[in-house]
DNA sequence: TTATATACTGTAAAAATATACAGTATAAAT
DNA sequence: ATTTATACTGTATATTTTTACAGTATATAA
């Protein structure tokens, strides 16, 4: 792809704004008037050089017939943005805005089951199971979850994910790791709550 | 929201499909020929109804000034489908068709760097890593690669996923696992092609 | 039976828009 | 020294497009 001057860079760019703004391209006029132009042949001699470089084609004969072929600012695709949830602080909700360490553009139904956020992994209580410090867990919101299933549980004062096992009032929650030993807890003594389970995993090595 | 009428609803669902289209909005008369209308006033009034009813807005003055505010059908967010694959074989390109096992709807620019495709693993040569069997690397085409890096090599008739580490004529492809060895390649003797390296890994649990 | 909403035709004019043509100016390349 | 590319101004016009106005027809509700 050829290489774009600077005006024909800014033309683009705000070609691209505008139709991100209202839907629909920017007239000759309309980019003169942002870019200080005052003929609305300048516009046009850059739309005729992004056409010829091949970012853009227009239509012609058409009011606003501009197309972008390719997007200069690598425009993200409209995937959703996926919150990362850090460091749960005991007592708030998981996906609270304040722990939410950043978003990762992609789609929740890239796993075999849709998920709401991924959930960064601390220690190494999981790493027999492949999953390691700073991993991404990708957890699905729910509380039906079976005996084998890796949950998001939420205990007093701490959020862990563990593989879940119930046996009427005994809840183990099994870690993967020798040197770490299972939770044993008693359901008439102490409260759990599952959050959710994992889907799949991401790791941003 | 407000219940559409029938044609409402299809002069809706072309400004939607003639946006995808074109990346701008039809006319009134653009709308007329599609729906068979005879007069301009037909399309205006229905623009008109679907503004008031929420759908749309309408730049009045503008030409082509329509601006989907609810999209009736539910577009797909517009990522990727990114391909998975599996056993390579030998003397066939990476990404020949026959080798593509599925595809993953996602964001190549979900990890740090943009990726092509995903390397489904196979063995446990990498297990140290955290990389299990059946785990999905995924690959940045690329030749530039640093020594440490995870990196897919072509071999006379294998494709294997190791660390990279060259010395003048001397590769080392080296395992994350105690129970296998490095490969050393003299590269006087035996080729050996860099097709990608890993970005990111994932997991569909 | 008389509104009221939907669903148009047909015409026309004003406004928006694309686009051609004739220039000017400047810097870099040949 | 002359061409070539970039980067515009200024004007004009044909065409596209919006949009108002005057009707027609039909079904449904009050």
């Amino acid at each position: 792809m050829k290489e774009l001057t600077k005006q024909q860079s800014k033309v683009l760019a705000f070609v691209e704004v505008y139709l991100k703004k209202t839907g629909f391209p920017p007239t000759r006029a309309e980019i003169c008037k942002e870019l200080g132009f005052k003929s609305p042949n300048a516009a046009e001699m850059h739309l005729r050089a992004l056409e010829k470089k091949g970012y853009i084609s227009i239509q012609s004969g058409s009011s606003r017939g501009i197309s972008i072929i390719k997007s200069q600012q690598s425009f993200e695709p409209a995937s959703d943005q996926i919150p990362v949830i850090g460091l749960v602080a005991a007592g708030s909700p998981t996906l609270a805005e304040e722990n939410i360490e950043r978003r990762i553009p992609c789609n929740p139904s890239m796993f075999s089951e849709n998920f709401d956020y991924f959930l960064k992994v601390k220690g190494l209580s999981m790493i027999e199971a492949g999953i390691f410090e700073d991993d991404l867990v990708a957890i699905k919101k729910t509380t039906e979850v079976k005996n084998g299933d890796l949950v998001v549980v939420r205990l007093e004062d701490e959020v862990t994910l563990k593989y879940f096992k119930k046996n009427n009032h005994n809840l183990e929650l099994i870690p993967a790791n020798k040197d770490f030993s299972t939770m044993k807890i008693d359901l008439r003594e102490q409260e759990a709550f599952v959050e959710g389970k994992s889907v799949g995993l991401l790791r941003t090595s």
